[in-house]
DNA sequence: GATGAATGAGCCTTCATTCAT
DNA sequence: TATGAATGAAGGCTCATTCAT
């Protein structure tokens, strides 16, 4: 597959671009600095991308997209085996799914980087609101689901769930930010796992 | 104690910028607005202040250190009881303890929502990174006092402490600067409370 | 009257941006080549003003109002002349207000020059229609009024009306801006009077 | 006769051309906008025409040659017949002759409104002058045969002379560009020749 | 001491044109 | 010969800060 000189120069704007996003956040990064990085100047650069913002949309949304894809097959894979009865669904976040949770961030470090630290002054500004609210449109239909399965499951104030989820989240996206090593995060995320679910178990009654 | 019109100026322009920071975070609000909001000129401002980020550092200092200050407290307090062989000291993270930090965030709204959400581009802008830091120093002189009394504590990494504490306040900022009423608010946080304490813990070992 | 430095610059401005308008249109002309010849930098410039189409508009706004002013005042003088009676108002297109016309555009020179030449690409590019506009919509409330009166006046469709009066002004204005000195002007407008006046009362049908 | 791709090529420049600077005007229009309307790229542009002005005036040029050629085709004509002791041949400002316009306009409207509304920043902005040179031209070889056989024909300035005619040409280009159909064109050129030729008979004294 | 006009470097963006491939 | 990526100067505009008055 040749790669022409077009997806040479448009890698190397994205590559300079995250590099410098990353560094410097949104704002505080310019676009001769992105085009400086990448080697072009700044005219190149609108042959690539509508604008600063555009830039920054075109490294984030594969992930977004790529987010949204994994909550709605996680959702309606529990929805599935709840309604065949496997109540075992429940336990969808599991300490595995934490690892594959982990490893789904480590494996787009920079981009959650971004996301995260760096999109002040982006529309991506509020990511962590973004996913807290796919989890708690999950957790509603899930809900539902298990009560007319005669499952006991507390019901807490709505905002105070966002709360807690953001606070979850949140505390999942350091563990990889705060530079640990790949075996480190793992190690990490068992004792996070294990307090979250602490307090999940309190908060919503599980058994 | 005479007002002179200096510091009747003084109180305008830190007023002015308030408003603005929190309407717009630090760096996109302009010098000019905040002069403009305070009905001076900008070089009036230059004989208040020494720039933009001066400002905002007079604005959030004063919370900054009596931040320090209670936490030097309360961990002098603890120490000292413990010291005494009064064990119960261990309950300064009480339900208790929250209410009166929910107080204070409260009574202190604006400054914590400057720093926490309003900070980017300043050096406060790992605002909680900055309390966690505190939180664990305190806890670590705690810890050492509490196993030469011999009472078990587990052994958790202190990365991992951090994440989990950073989470915990996180979580109370949010709780504060989602526009809840304080009665909400108060509400809230004791469903916060069981669910930290319940990680607490279990991570901990505490009994 | 004392005149401080910012009225002396904001003059300065719109001075220089009159000359390089007129020279060379308005889209042709840049900011930074105005600044220059105002003797100031860019970035003072937005203290005077909100852009380049702002000055535009400051430069030209007074005659705007004026010139609706005075259609206004016009209408309603031959409107009041017509209700009393007196029919001589009809007149009011005569040679003397002719003469009038020219002296209010040499008055104005520059910038009926802007208005008509140099506008496009603004929101003014279309001047001579919008006098158009002011001339019928006068016309029309004196129609009414003459054939409440009983006298004749021939029914011309609106848009052929538009047409010829949107010459009339063309022409009107190419007096003045046809470089001619103020008395060869009066002469020429004396020709074209006779020739429009000829055509009006053919297509009218006046007596 | 075959036609190349390259001359297919070349029409759809020319067609692409046509259409953006209808829609926008010759400045607001850029190069890359036509050559994606063209189906081709910048670089092969440029071996067709020389840069953007030259494709305004291959679009423009043969009317502008075909005009030229109508003026001096019809001075000859007249001047011819006049010669002969013809004297009807004053009347080629006739009834017909305006038809004759309208139509020619008609056949060329897209061309004549590029020169009359889409001109600004070529060197054809002043179009109707050139139209109105034209006019003066022969209109002074004419007459200098009429006064050799002694008919009487004012001597009017002929500044004022160019600018009546140059309201003259406006209001003609005027009737097809107010987007008339062919049918009420015909209805307004009925009017606005009632208009004009009463006019030039009173300021050229035409009997 | 206060004023506020001015600075000047910097921002993002546009575009006719060129030239290595 | 045609491509289209790249140029590079210019555009309008912003803003923390300075300094003559």
């Amino acid at each position: 597959m040749a790669v022409g000189t077009y997806e040479i120069t448009h890698d190397k704007i994205l590559e300079s671009g995250k590099k410098l996003f990353l560094e410097n956040g949104y704002e505080r990064t310019n676009l001769r600095a992105i085009c400086k990085g990448a080697g072009i100047t700044t005219g190149a650069f609108y042959r690539h991308f509508d604008g600063k913002e555009a830039l920054f949309s075109a490294l984030v949304d594969p992930l977004i997209n790529s987010i949204e894809h994994k909550f709605k097959n996680a959702t309606n894979l529990c929805l599935d085996e709840l309604s065949n009865g496997k109540l075992a669904a429940l336990d969808y976040v599991s300490e595995e799914a934490i690892f594959e949770t982990i490893d789904f961030i480590f494996d787009n470090f920079d981009l959650f980087k971004l996301l995260i630290d760096c999109s002040d002054g982006t529309k991506y500004s509020n990511f962590v609101d973004f996913i807290v609210d796919l989890e708690l449109d999950s957790m509603e239909r899930v809900s539902i689901l298990l009560r007319k399965n005669n499952i006991k499951i507390n019901d807490v104030n709505n905002n105070d769930l966002h709360i807690i989820y953001h606070s979850y989240y949140s505390c999942l996206f350091e563990i990889v930010l705060h530079d640990y090593s790949k075996d480190e995060a793992i190690r990490c995320a068992k004792t996070i796992f294990d307090f979250f679910m602490a307090g999940f178990h309190k908060v919503l009654g599980l058994s």
